[in-house]
DNA sequence: GCATCATGCAA
DNA sequence: TATTGCATGATGC
């Protein structure tokens, strides 16, 4: 038996020394802790020691108990801080106490991975799995005779495991010089906006132009603060506040050329890294609060402030009227969405731009850590996180086409279309949902039209299209989607809105409507949907029951707090189990998936390898010539996830590309 | 150095 | 009080 307690971290720890471990690997007790408990973060987690004494009572010291040591201090004595030095150091102390101590940690630890192993597949063994009917047909599944949630371990998670930490190694292509060249651009970009900003600052209060954009509590002090609680006219005083900023080195020299006199080399005092700076308030009107109580910066709050100064015709947000309107009012709105526009361009640099071609290995890939490590049973990236990369509009830099495909090699890049929505048509048998995705088309707009009489009759009349392939010329009549816009997003918000238990107070808050037309467009929604308010309903019931939710493949998720006294507590766990079967149904469909694409061997023998997956879309990457053989099996692994179909298609998009921007 | 908060990116 | 994640910068202890 081969058991890791993490296999992915030792696996590459291996490989890395040139160390390959041939054969089957039986478990990792991480994975299987996290299938028989996904809520264990804030208990201990999923660390060895933790998981010994909860399931074992055995006490395990961790590593940084035994080894850690003191840091040195600058004059040479012990402070208070730890740490572990490397396991070299460790291994080769002279001390013997040190190697003893060292090898009975070594040896103790791999125990007690053997019997977590044990352990933990009794406790799954233990627990029943009833997943969806179909999953029997699984051919993997006909030869075993047991039917535990260990089986469904053993057959689908624990090979899933493997193709994790395959993608893990195999790690994708960054082109970096694309990368630094699209900083450049972006520095130079975010300059100008921040610029304008800071020099409207200026005009307010003379150190305005050192205010940090990054801080919060800046913004939030030069634009809400006020002295005064609001007089009866709702008028409020403004004030000043002092901030610390960095001291930046261009205003060092700044202060050099001031002071000095050609030629000569003056002693300034020495540079202050942090710097004094006085803020005025602006008492302008809080849009929304945090959740602390605090009036929020975030973007959505500066939009409102803004409105669209750079429109034409240009609107004005809520800063021209507090402002007193006229030209000080125009320049507060413009200087303000410039400061929006400064701070989107921010987020790319600092999150993606700058740290990902720090990221990468000699061959310029990029290999970021793959976990099942969540409550639905979705896979999560880390370090760097590859799931969250801007796309469309909000990918300005084109930051998309950096992961690309090596010379002489393609992306195969795929997705499913509405996955959630169709696995909720399947799990609750809804007949109109399951004939909106028959028919085909635009799946929100199909909504709108049985949510709205009048939609269905303009359509019946022909006075506007569902739907046009653009190849064939103008439409000859208006499309739904562009004639019944809001009509549309109300639709679309509400099939992703239900899903995730959405209430009419949000409804109300976001379209602003009153509450009683937020119930009754819900009611709408729901009328003809019947099904789905029932399978919601037996699902929360059950979970009440039972104590947990589970997914389409018959995992759990355990929700404590649904018969709580915790009123909020509650309803968070309410809508946990309504969702998670969605979100981890789909995440088990996609793994389904992979499995099948990974056992093609026709796939595999010519050298198409998985890299990425991001929950419903999957990217592989091998060589050109045979790119056009490849995709269609890959379409048909993915459309096909269980050897006999679903009630509902699962219809997949996706081209072979040069890179991910590409592959849209 | 660490924890917390606020924010924003993805599906 | 619409779900699940991760990374970042500022701030205060």
């Amino acid at each position: 038996l081969q058991i890791f307690h993490n296999w992915s971290f030792d696996g590459h720890l291996l490989a890395n020394h040139g160390i390959e471990i041939l054969g089957h690997r039986s478990g990792d007790t991480v994975h299987m802790a996290r299938l028989w408990d996904t809520s264990r973060q804030g208990r201990g987690g999923y660390k060895l020691s933790s998981l010994m004494q909860d399931l074992l009572g055995w006490g395990k010291t961790d590593m940084k108990e035994v080894f850690g040591r003191f840091k040195l201090k600058k004059d040479g004595t012990p402070g208070k801080v730890v740490y572990l030095p490397d396991s070299l150091t460790l291994q080769t102390d002279p001390n013997v106490t040190m190697f003893e101590k060292w090898i009975h940690y070594s040896t103790y630890d791999t125990i007690c991975t053997w019997y977590l192993y044990f352990s933990l597949r009794k406790e799954l063994e233990n627990m029943s799995w009833s997943p969806d009917a179909i999953v029997y047909e699984n051919e993997l599944l006909k030869m075993r005779a047991d039917r535990t949630l260990f089986t469904f371990y053993d057959c689908f998670w624990r090979p899933f495991g493997q193709i994790l930490t395959d993608m893990e190694r195999k790690g994708m292509y960054i082109d970096k010089d694309y990368l630094y060249q699209q900083a450049e651009k972006a520095q130079e970009d975010k300059e100008k906006r921040t610029e304008s900003f800071m020099q409207w600052v200026r005009s307010l209060c003379p150190d305005g132009k050192y205010i940090n954009i990054n801080s919060n509590p800046q913004k939030r002090h030069l634009l809400f603060s006020s002295i005064t609680e609001p007089d009866d006219a709702g008028s409020r005083e403004p004030h000043m506040r002092t901030f610390q900023v960095d001291n930046k080195v261009e205003e060092e020299e700044e202060r050099e050329e001031e002071e000095g006199e050609e030629g000569e080399v003056l002693f300034l005092s020495p540079p202050r890294s942090k710097r004094s700076i006085s803020l005025l308030g602006l008492a302008l009107t809080p849009v929304a609060y945090t959740a602390t109580g605090q009036a929020s910066t975030a973007g959505q709050v500066i939009q409102k402030l803004a409105g669209k100064p750079f429109a034409s015709p240009p609107s004005y947000g809520t800063a021209f009227k507090d402002l007193g309107g006229g030209e000080e009012g125009k320049a507060a709105c413009e200087a303000l969405a410039s400061l929006l526009e400064g701070e989107a361009i921010e987020k790319l640099l600092s999150t993606f731009l700058l740290p990902l071609p720090e990221q990468t290995d000699e061959a310029s890939r990029i290999h970021t850590s793959l976990n099942i490590n969540t409550e639905t049973g979705r896979l999560s990236s880390q370090r760097p996180n590859l799931q969250n990369q801007p796309a469309l509009e909000k990918d300005v830099y084109r930051m998309r086409k950096a992961f690309s495909a090596p010379p002489g090699r393609k992306l195969i890049i795929v997705d499913y279309g509405q996955l959630e929505l169709r696995i909720m048509a399947q799990m609750t048998g809804c007949r109109s949902m399951l004939d909106a995705f028959e028919q085909g088309g635009d799946f929100h707009s199909r909504t709108a039209i049985d949510m709205y009489r009048y939609i269905a009759e303009a359509v019946e009349r022909k006075e506007v299209l569902l739907e046009w392939n653009s190849h064939d010329g103008a439409p000859p009549a208006p499309m739904l989607k562009d004639k019944f816009a809001s009509e549309r997003r109300k639709a679309k918000t509400l099939n992703f809105g239900i899903a995730y238990g959405m209430t009419k107070m949000k409804v109300a808050r976001d379209w602003g409507v009153s509450l009683e037309e937020a119930e009754e467009t819900i009611q709408t929604w729901y009328s003809a949907r019947k099904e789905v308010k029932q399978w919601q309903e037996e699902v929360i019931e059950r979970a009440r029951r039972t104590g947990y939710t589970e997914t389409f493949l018959g995992r759990r998720r355990y929700l404590p707090e649904i018969n709580g006294r915790d009123g909020v507590g509650r309803g968070h766990a309410e809508r946990a189990a309504i969702n998670t079967p969605i979100q981890g149904g789909a995440a088990d469909i996609v793994m389904m998936a992979m499995l099948k694409l990974r056992g093609e061997e026709r796939i595999r023998r010519l050298g198409w390898r998985m890299v990425m997956q991001i929950h419903d879309e999957i990217i592989l990457e091998g060589p050109e010539e045979t790119a056009e053989e490849v995709f269609p099996l890959v379409r048909a692994c993915m459309e096909q996830p269980f050897d006999s179909p679903l009630s509902v298609e699962l219809p997949v998009d996706g081209s072979i590309a040069d890179n991910w921007y590409e592959g849209k």
